[in-house]
DNA sequence: GCCAACGTTGGC
DNA sequence: GCCAACGTTGGC
């Protein structure tokens, strides 16, 4: 899949599988990170339809998942960083494909980029609604020591705010959950 | 195009 | 608060 401009391409390595064409109806698996501190699982659950535009995604790697990546119907895992534990605490779904990252393009915002042009936006956002809280958090720690997960992209690349999962791995964080 | 300096993320 | 990892920037 050739992302656009801007930002370097993730083609030809090891996020082939993530971007290449889907089986119809296939679903794929993501994982978003946030600071409970300053916006948690249940601050989603409490927002009207239990959506949000998930805006503020300033990295190209994670750009790409989100823009290229994320498509409707698609679960997410929410997972809080900067958290004691940081955990994976619930379950969203991609309501709205990528569009274009309004608080890019504040002046005001602070996540405004001064470099993103606005005929032809760097930064997107996806919405997401929440699903359900999971039966139980599950903490960095447990997630490590779950040889299953070792290939996970969350536990390989520390500073991923939007990454995948296969299949396999998010089974495992399901039945992790529930038991 | 290389690489050092710098800034940010995020676990601990 | 510390610091490791790593993405970004800018000099050359």
């Amino acid at each position: 899949m050739p992302p656009k401009k801007p930002g370097p391409a993730p083609a030809g390595g090891a996020w082939d599988w993530v971007f290449a064409p889907r089986r119809k109806g296939e679903k794929r698996f993501w994982l978003v990170k946030s600071e409970p501190d300053v916006f948690s699982f249940d601050d989603l659950m409490r927002r009207p339809d239990r959506t949000t535009p998930w805006d503020g995604v300033r990295n190209f790697t994670a750009r790409n998942f989100l823009r290229d990546g994320m498509t409707l119907g698609d679960p997410v895992l929410f997972y809080h960083s900067n958290a004691s534990p940081p955990a994976i605490v619930g379950v969203c779904e991609v309501v709205r494909e990528a569009y274009p990252d309004s608080t890019a393009l504040d002046r005001n915002d602070p996540h405004f980029d001064p470099d993103s042009d606005p005929k032809d936006p760097s930064w997107f956002m996806v919405d997401l609604k929440a699903v359900r809280a999971l039966p139980r958090p599950l903490p960095l720690p447990e997630l490590r020591a779950n040889p299953a997960l070792a290939g996970m992209a969350l536990l390989r690349i520390g500073r991923l705010s939007v990454s995948p999962l296969r299949r396999e791995e998010w089974d495992a964080v399901m039945s992790m959950a529930k038991a």
